[in-house]
DNA sequence: ATTACCGATGTAATCGTTTCCACGCGAGCA
DNA sequence: TGCTCGCGTGGAAACGATTACATCGGTAAT
């Protein structure tokens, strides 16, 4: 933390300055502050927070000795004192993910706009770092936590749920920690999928599923599976792919799908990164979607419409998404109570599948 | 910030619950420890702080106790006594923009591997948000701010650096703020882009500018003016269009560019997002790209290559970036000397200008 | 005129750490 | 045996704010 050198406090500054960037004016305390004003440092505390009770000519008399000493409040300290640091803190899986730099910036607009800042914690993926930053944010003693958590058991969440902080799940939850949960549901759009695929012509259906234990890809796993048994499709496990959200996996298991006697016609990569691994594969092969194989996407980007061909997403309410956690976990944080949101995503057909009916006349 | 209700100190637990969610352990503090380990909180804080001279049977006494109590130290607290907080700011123009979520992303890596955690700030490109996020950093004490500056003469920055924090520019700077800079220089690959523009027969060129006050802005309109003048070609006016580094700014320029008598064959845009922006104005209007308006970028994104057509662009070594920056800002923030750093950036020839020699035959 | 009260302000405790200093005690040395 | 170390430890003062409580005039009610 810095703070100035020659710490030169109301009282005494006649100590010689002590470091290279010398120049500044020193970092000022309440106490100067009370000092300057001629006013108890509880009074100066009083106009900052806008207490009542202040005469009028006191209380600009302050507000002069605030701005010509340029006085900001030590947030530490004030937290110390006041066991509120107003920070939200918001550990997303993935920071390269399009989807989660969007949700991020939708919280952190909410949250500013409300008061709050906040703290992002990138957790890659990966459990032992989605700790971490758990732990971080904890000893920083924020108000409240708003995760996507990353597959798998975490221990530190099941503490942090435990202990009682403002809690609530973006995106993605886990089972079993009872906090509220702010997503869109996927499986309307993952039916109409289908329908869509199905409807050009695609029998072969395949999957890349995220990480096994993630909400998300089960929900759209699920979704799928049951949207095939509808259609009377089969869904072999072999077109079931492991993938876990990130791009390297899309590429190994389109690699994988390629092996089979019987390559899938059309497959679905249940996020944007795996999709852009996918057609990182496909391009080394020099093979073409659609005709090749056919591709759509969970989670729309800005990017789609201008690949070659388009791909067809299904988008969700991401910032609304970000919002409604926001409100949710500030509901929680200043006392008041939240329930969970489900909001609902839906398709953008684009031609990654193949032209539908007009275009092709 | 989160304190458990029933706060049971060491002293006496007899206060009953107030709140819902009852169920956790009371939040530890030092005296708790010190009391089960039946030792002073000065003797928990010197074996918690790694200090010498704690014999080896209290150190274990006092480390079970932690365990058993789950204590955690309170970073507030701790950070008001030592004045840092082992944070670093990072202030970046825009979260939307992949560029900036690759480096923050790389910050993040080198920071945490370094000790430092870092509160993200977006800008988006506004100067007053950027001060504001300035400014709540500097209030909570961040050890160290590391900043791309948004266009406009920032007085938070300045009085920042006049406080002497310890600061380091990346990717952009302020002129007239003397804190290091960590840069890539894209002055050569510039003029290697008009060279490979020239080739393929394009002579009307355009560019896309970023804010006026931008430092990146204004090298890569430099280098493209005088690179043009080197092969003879003019600059028109008209064929320099301003944007803001922002999606819709690309849009609007492009169609400006078609309102001309001549609208240029080549433009280069110099972010990704407001490349992004001409090629959403080109499907509007229905227009191919290279055919009807060759398109280069600046930064080079993951999407790139899968774009139609693959999208020519100027990569930039952006993780290093970010690492060099970080270690730049912990030397300063350590009390050693840093010093600006200078990378360079390199084309990355696609088809979006034109097929090459090769591929015509 | 005395009392009660109220509004404006100051004094000091407090938040949870770190760290300076003092203290006790056993060992080594004279 | 007495003195001086030094090692391990505890007591208590910071850090910079907030806030409960005391104080002190002055005014209104009796």
């Amino acid at each position: 933390m810095f703070r100035h050198p020659s710490d030169c406090r109301a009282s005494g500054d006649t100590s010689t300055p002590r470091s290279p960037w010398e120049s500044g004016t020193a970092m000022a305390g309440i106490k100067d502050v009370a000092a300057r004003a001629g006013v108890s440092v509880a009074t100066v505390s009083r106009v900052l927070n806008g207490h009542s009770g202040v005469r009028a000519d006191t209380r600009s008399r302050v507000l002069s000795a605030v701005s010509e000493l340029r006085y900001r409040p030590n947030a530490v300290a004030r937290s110390l004192r006041t066991d509120q640091t107003r920070t939200l803190g918001l550990i997303i899986s993935d920071v390269l993910n399009p989807f989660f730099t969007e949700l991020a910036r939708a919280v952190e607009d909410a949250a500013r706009s409300r008061g709050y800042s906040v703290i992002i914690g990138n957790a890659d993926e990966r459990l032992a770092l989605q700790d971490h930053h758990v732990r971080t944010l904890l000893d920083r003693r924020i108000d409240g936590l708003l995760v996507s958590p990353a597959e798998g058991d975490s221990v530190a969440l099941r503490e942090a749920a435990l202990s009682g902080i403002p809690m609530v799940f973006v995106d993605r939850w886990i089972e079993g920690i009872d906090v509220p949960v702010v997503r869109a549901d996927g499986r309307a759009a993952v039916r109409e999928l289908v329908g869509h695929l199905y409807g050009l012509g695609h029998r072969r259906l395949a999957i890349i599923t995220g990480p096994v234990a993630t909400t998300t890809s089960n929900e759209r796993v699920e979704a799928f599976r049951s949207a095939l048994r509808e259609y009377g499709l089969p869904l072999p496990e072999a077109y079931i792919g492991q993938g876990d959200f990130q791009t390297e996996s899309g590429r190994r298991v389109t690699s994988a799908f390629f092996g089979l006697d019987e390559p899938p016609e059309a497959v679905f990569a249940t996020d944007n990164l795996m999709a852009l691994g996918v057609m990182d594969e496909l391009r080394l092969r020099g093979l073409r979607v659609p005709d090749d194989m056919a591709l759509a996407a969970f989670d729309d980007i800005a990017w789609f419409p201008h690949i070659d061909p388009p791909v067809t997403a299904i988008a969700q309410p991401t910032p609304e998404l970000g919002h409604r956690a926001v409100a949710a976990l500030t509901d929680l944080v200043e006392g008041r109570s939240a329930d969970s949101v489900t909001l609902s995503a839906h398709l953008i057909p684009r031609r990654s599948c193949g032209e539908d009916e007009r275009s092709r006349r």
